[in-house]
RNA sequence: GUGGGUAUAGCUCAGUUGGUUAGAGCGCUAGAUUGUGGCUCUAGAGGUCGUCGGUUCGAUUCCGAUUAUCCACCCCA
C-alpha cells in the first residue's frame, strides 16, 4: 500500500514528461494567439459551488465528488471540473466590470471518484477555456475553432465534431414535458437505467444504447425541433460561422451534456481510437451559470478537453512527439583532480546555457563513455592527469567518432562555435 | 454502483499434466591487456510465482476469499 499510488492515479515519469510539455506549450501558444489568458484557481472549493454550478442532480455531484470537512468545519471538494471555479472567480474578482468578453484558459487536474478504465482516471487533467460576457454566436464558433486548431497543430485526425442545441431553460422544460408525455405509455418497457432517467433527466433516454429503448425513442420528438425561435436563430448562426471557417461538423440531436449549466450550443469531439471513453473534448454555452452563482446575468461558453485522452489519441495515431535535446557534452574524468575540474567546467558551461553532464557514480572511464552514449550526448571529453597538466584535451564527436585536440580553457568557445 | 478478464524478475512474457536449486528476451551492473561509447561475447545482481485460507504426503500450479490491475456498462474529459 505504501508503495502504491491511490486507485485511479497515475505518475508522470521523468522520461515521459516531455510529451506533456510539448502539448502544454502548443496549448499556451494557441491560447495566446486567440487572446485567451491563463487563470489559476485552487484545487479545492466550497462544496456548494459545485452543487449549485454543476447541479446537484448530476452524477458528478451526487456520487463522484471528493468531499471532506476541513478543520474549520467547512465542506470542501476537490474540483471535478474547471468551469465552476472560473465562474466563481469571474464574480469574486468583478471581472464583469472590465471590457467584455473575458477570455481565459486553464490547465488543471480534476478529481472524480469513478471506477477507472481506459481513458478514465480519478485524477485526470483538463485543458479548458471559457469566454464570459458574450451571447453572440460568433464566440461559440471561435471556441470551437480553437479546439479544431489545437487538433490541427498536434496532427490529430479522425476526430468527429458533433454539435447540437439544447435550447434555453424554458424550451428545455417544454421539451422535457413533451418527451415525458411521449414516453409515458412505454415507461415499463424501458431498461432499468432509463426508468430512473425518466424523472431525473429524460433527455438522456434518447442516448441509451439498449435496443429496446432505441426502438421506443425512435419516433420521439426531437429537442432541436422544439427549441424556441431565438435559440433556433442562434444555432443557425453558429453553424454559418462554422461553415465560413470551413469547419466540418455533424449535427447530433442526441447530445445531452451531463452538467446542468449547459444551454443552447453544446458540442463534443469524439475519438474512435481510444476505446469506450472517446469524448476528448466537451463543452457548450452556459448562459445561466453566472447568475445562478450570484453574479450579474452574464452569458458564457467554454469547453473542457481531457489531456490524458488527447495523449492517448495521439499515441493511437502514432503521432511523433519531439524528444528533448540531449546534453551538448559529457565530461568524463579519471581521478580526484580531474573530477573536480570536470565539476567546475560543467558548471561554467551550464552558466552559459550549454547543457553539460558529468559522472556522479564513480564509474570507470569505459562505463562513463557507455553512459554518455546512452544519454545521446553530442560530444564527450575525457579529463585525466595528463589533460590537467597539459591544459589540452580531446573533444570527441559521438556521432562520427572523430576527435580534435582543444585547449580546455577554450571549451566553451569551441562548443559555441559548433 | 454492476459485469467480465488478468496477477511469475525493473519491463514484455514462457513454464511447472501438483514433486528437490522457477526460465527467456530486453533493461541494469561488471569484465573481454595500460585511459574511450555504439556491435559482439562472458559473467553477475534481481523473484517468499499478488495476499490469506482450504484440499493434499507435498501447492507457484487445483479450489475459495481478498486486494490490485485491465476492459465494458454507467457517467464524462
Amino acid at each position: 500500500m505504501l508503495t502504491k499510488g491511490p486507485k485511479g492515479t497515475k505518475d508522470l515519469l521523468p522520461q515521459d514528461s516531455y510529451k506533456w510539455h510539448y502539448v502544454e506549450n502548443i496549448i499556451k501558444e494557441l491560447c495566446d494567439s486567440f487572446g485567451y489568458k491563463e487563470i489559476r484557481t485552487p484545487v479545492f472549493e466550497h462544496t456548494e459551488l459545485f452543487e449549485r454550478g454543476v447541479g446537484d442532480t448530476t452524477d458528478v455531484v451526487q456520487k463522484e465528488m471528493y468531499t471532506f470537512e476541513d478543520k474549520g468545519n467547512r465542506s470542501i471538494t476537490l474540483r471535478p471540473e474547471g468551469t465552476a471555479s472560473a465562474a466563481r472567480s469571474y464574480i469574486e474578482n468583478s471581472l464583469y466590470a472590465d471590457p467584455q468578453p473575458i477570455k481565459m484558459y486553464y490547465l488543471i487536474s480534476c478529481y472524480r471518484y469513478e471506477k477507472p478504465q481506459h481513458g478514465r482516471l480519478r485524477e485526470f487533467h483538463q485543458f479548458g477555456i471559457e469566454a464570459f460576457g458574450s451571447k453572440r454566436p460568433s464566440i461559440d464558433a471561435e471556441i470551437i475553432s480553437l479546439a479544431i486548431e489545437l487538433l490541427n497543430r498536434l496532427g490529430i485526425v479522425n476526430l468527429d465534431l458533433n454539435i447540437n442545441s439544447i435550447g434555453c431553460p424554458k424550451c428545455r422544460k417544454d421539451y422535457n414535458d413533451k418527451l415525458k408525455v411521449y414516453l409515458k405509455d412505454n415507461l415499463e418497457k424501458l431498461c432499468k437505467t432509463c426508468h430512473d432517467r425518466y424523472e431525473k433527466n429524460p433527455m438522456r433516454i434518447l442516448d441509451c444504447k439498449s435496443e429496446r429503448c432505441k426502438e421506443i425513442t425512435q419516433e420521439a420528438p426531437v429537442l432541436l425541433d422544439s427549441i424556441c425561435d431565438d435559440c433556433k436563430e442562434h444555432f443557425e448562426s453558429v453553424k454559418s460561422y462554422l461553415d465560413g471557417m470551413n469547419i466540418r461538423y455533424n449535427i447530433d440531436t442526441g447530445i445531452v451534456r451531463g452538467l446542468d449549466y449547459y444551454t443552447r450550443t453544446v458540442f463534443e469531439f469524439i475519438s474512435k481510437d481510444i476505446g469506450a471513453q472517446g469524448t476528448v473534448c466537451g463543452g457548450g454555452r452556459y448562459d445561466g451559470l453566472i447568475e445562478e452563482l450570484g453574479g450579474p446575468s452574464t452569458p458564457g461558453i467554454g469547453f473542457g478537453l481531457g489531456l490524458e485522452r488527447l495523449l492517448l489519441t495521439m499515441e493511437a495515431q502514432g503521432i511523433y512527439i519531439p524528444k528533448p535535446e540531449p546534453f551538448k557534452i559529457f565530461i568524463a574524468n579519471l581521478g580526484i583532480k580531474a573530477d573536480a575540474k570536470a565539476q567546475t567546467l560543467v558548471q561554467e558551461l551550464r552558466k552559459e546555457g550549454v547543457s553539460a553532464e558529468k559522472d556522479h557514480m564513480g564509474k570507470s572511464l569505459k562505463a562513463q563513455m557507455k553512459y554518455a552514449n546512452k544519454l545521446g550526448v553530442h560530444y564527450t571529453m575525457v579529463l585525466g592527469d595528463d589533460e590537467i597538466n597539459s591544459g589540452k584535451a580531446a573533444l570527441k564527436d559521438m556521432q562520427t567518432g572523430e576527435t580534435q585536440e582543444i585547449l580546455i580553457d577554450e571549451l566553451l568557445d569551441v562548443l559555441k562555435m559548433i
